[in-house]
DNA sequence: GTCATCATGTAAGCCGTTACATGATTGC
DNA sequence: GCAATCATGTAACGGCTTACATGATGAC
């Protein structure tokens, strides 16, 4: 399932990006990184897939982190005007904006079974993405996964060639196991909850138009 | 550096198998499942480089886990006579076991760096074959490579982007590591003093041939 | 001018997976 | 004889990595 294009079409969808850039946010999210070989022909792929697209180079920098505000409406059009034509602004740079089809695909990525450990937590690194909805079912769905491993650990019979260091991996495996189950108990009761007081310190730090998941809310339109 | 050859090799120093057997054994080991497109490669590949070599089905079933006590000689003479030739015994089974070549290239996996977090739970299931030092390298190694994430993660910026999931996630990421390396330093204090006081334990569960760490041993030759 | 960094891309290869093909053995 | 399981293997492909090649920009 690709964690590159989950973890590309994440970023996109709260900010047009170039390669290089993306990597470094990606890193700074989520300590992963995505190696260059890996990442450009997955924004190549997804291009031709039509789920991101090149835009104009807007940005001086190409660092200039969220845009809080609709700073991109803050461009004189003068000077939107004059690289309209240019696919790679400053530098060789191709700054890459993510389309409705990308949006589409994002959803499908985000609640898409998880086989692969890492794929989880980029999925909650996103799960904001989603309505509640969307959220309890992934929260749900890994709080099985894990279930079913704890099952399958306590179950396993530990025979006489078990070794010091097989005990302690095994003991210690059903506790991760045990402890992170608890984890997502309790993301679960906090996505259940969804509005819950704290909901607006996230309004306040995510303001309005920050990340736009037109497909959705985010926030539940500022509750709280 | 290939989970696969370090579980194949780990598990036939401890007695031969063929490859079916092999991925049951895995599985109640380490809860690990190798497929089958990729395990029945590796031993051909393994014995092409003269780490593995198929030995003469001796067993009746196969699955007689670990004869104990020398089961194998249970056989009648003449039942083992009339497969003595054979490479492969009851039906198509091809019967592995470990070369001395095979016994060098385990050492060089189990001390192998391990970047893939799915290698250590290996090295330490087949910890007990190396001697003290090498357990200790090992672990320590693991000891700083959680360092040095827990460090990474703690020093992670969560920023202005930064959604409840976000920091519920950097939060555990941190306690787990934590939690793991607190476990890792316990294991390297039970290593240090090796032949601790439980250590009859070990050698009463695992009685003499059983395992046999340094080089030797498998099946010495349907010996007993 | 030259060095470090930014930036994009390609090529080769590793390691693993699923799906498929084949057949032997045992139990009924 | 038939089905279930045991048992081995191959083919195709997926996803990711490293290493390499290339060049633009800005600092000094």
């Amino acid at each position: 399932m690709s964690l590159t294009d989950l973890a590309v079409l994440g970023l996109l969808s709260e900010q047009d990006l170039h390669g290089y850039e993306l990597q470094k946010r990606l890193a700074d999210l989520s300590g992963t990184r995505v190696s260059f070989g890996s990442l450009y022909p997955a924004l190549s792929r997804l291009e031709r897939e039509g789920a991101v697209r090149a835009v104009d180079d807007v940005t001086g920098t190409g660092t200039a982190p969220l845009p809080a505000t609709g700073s991109l409406a803050g461009e004189t059009a003068a000077f939107r005007a004059a690289l309209r034509q240019v696919r790679r602004g400053r530098r060789g740079r191709k700054v890459y904006g993510i389309t409705d089809a990308g949006r589409a695909r994002l959803a499908e990525l985000l609640e898409a079974p998880a086989d692969d450990d890492r794929a989880f937590p980029l999925q909650l690194t996103f799960l904001h993405l989603l309505p509640t909805s969307g959220r309890t079912r992934i929260l749900e769905r890994r709080r099985a996964q894990l279930a079913e491993r704890l099952a399958a650990v306590e179950a396993r019979p530990l025979d006489r060639t078990a070794t010091r260091w097989r005990r302690a991996l095994a003991a210690h495996e059903a506790e991760s196991l045990a402890r992170d189950l608890a984890w997502v108990d309790g993301l679960i009761a906090g996505a259940a909850e969804s509005p819950e007081p704290a909901a607006s310190v996230e309004s306040a730090t995510e303001p309005a138009g920050a990340v736009r998941p037109d497909t959705v809310t985010t926030n539940g339109g500022t509750t709280a």
